[in-house]
DNA sequence: CATAGATTTTAACCACGGTTAATGATTCCT
DNA sequence: AGGAATCATTAACCGTGGTTAAAATCTATG
């Protein structure tokens, strides 16, 4: 990634240990977070108190709380550390201003909020033309040191499936050949 | 909406009739296109021939190809035209070039990526927490104009449910009082 | 009007994954 | 080490939606 400028600023950086939130719901914490190291679980909360999984964050990568009010209405979005965790926080509202003001800084945001949409862009895809089961093997293949550290509870709800779905797959998975499909003749 | 000046960019005109396609593939279509009037749909066939749609475009809204490799590689892309249709195309090259030194158009990109970010974290979300037939419900309360627009075709392909599995559910749910879960007492 | 074509609905059967609950396996704690 | 708690697996049962194919509608177009 290449958001040099962007990354140069400076935000106040944020220790966490596994087990606790970092909020993002309130007006002073809207931001936009860079995981420099840890591990932490990005999930929505619906009102019959299932949890779904949104994105898992590794080091590197990058979240902020996006306003939608549809979204707020339905659901309510948390940050979990899944490991002692070291983020830095950028106020969007700070950020905001040296966009407005800094031509550079401008085009970076633009290459990490296009590379965003990219993200999530896939992640349609998956869901749009995936099943449940080829949705796991892709992650298989794609993240398989993500698979060691997170439980097949989380997994699971990232997938949006339930854990004992994910059991029975994992289970077929390994008897069964994959891309059985193709076992013509 | 307030893209103004990207709005104010002269970008080429383009008319299709209904059922003609637009090309986005080649590196010279890559562009934004800002929908004028008409109906479109967005969507992807895979390699066994299924398609499945990713959106509906209506006036006033836009789409761009997103360069991805990972989803070239599994799916091909391509935009028809439902309905007679004027569009305005802006290359891409043509777009960055100015945007790379024009601050107030870059902070209109920036609004403008944003916004499509967050339609497709909505779109996340409902394929994340909701069943079919409650994205169907969402569908007609939010846009029952393009019910009447679409055949039940594209929009359970939209769905992410075969036009089989949509019917069923149009049946249950005229026949069952919506909500019946809460149906307690 | 008539016929062909496409679109929608219905029915029968099946696979996938949800739900609940019981059982194993791990981890954690003092 | 014993016990609590969390996590993973398994089994039985059920609902949703996929698949296939046939019937019913709707829409051209000559």
């Amino acid at each position: 990634m290449k958001f040099h400028k962007l990354l140069r600023l400076e935000g106040v950086s944020v220790e966490k240990d596994k087990g606790e939130h970092v909020f993002m719901q309130s007006d002073s914490d809207k931001s936009l977070y860079f995981v420099q190291s840890g591990l932490l679980k990005a999930y929505y909360t619906t009102e019959d108190g299932k949890e779904y999984i949104k994105s898992f964050l590794l080091p590197n990568d990058i979240i902020g709380s996006l306003s939608s009010s549809y979204l707020e209405e339905c659901s309510s979005f948390s940050l979990l550390c899944l490991e002692p965790t070291t983020l830095v926080k950028m106020p969007f509202r700070r950020l905001y201003e040296y966009t407005k003001g800094d031509l550079e800084l401008a085009n970076n945001m633009i290459d990490l909020i296009l590379h965003l949409a990219i993200k999530k862009e896939k992640r349609e895809y998956e869901f749009l033309c995936l099943s449940a089961e080829e949705r796991f093997c892709m992650l298989v293949k794609t993240s398989p040191s993500l698979l060691e550290k997170v439980t097949q509870n989380d997994l699971a709800r990232y997938l949006g499936i339930t854990p004992v779905g994910l059991s029975r797959i994992k289970k077929r998975t390994h008897t069964r050949p994959i891309n059985a499909k193709q076992t013509a003749l």
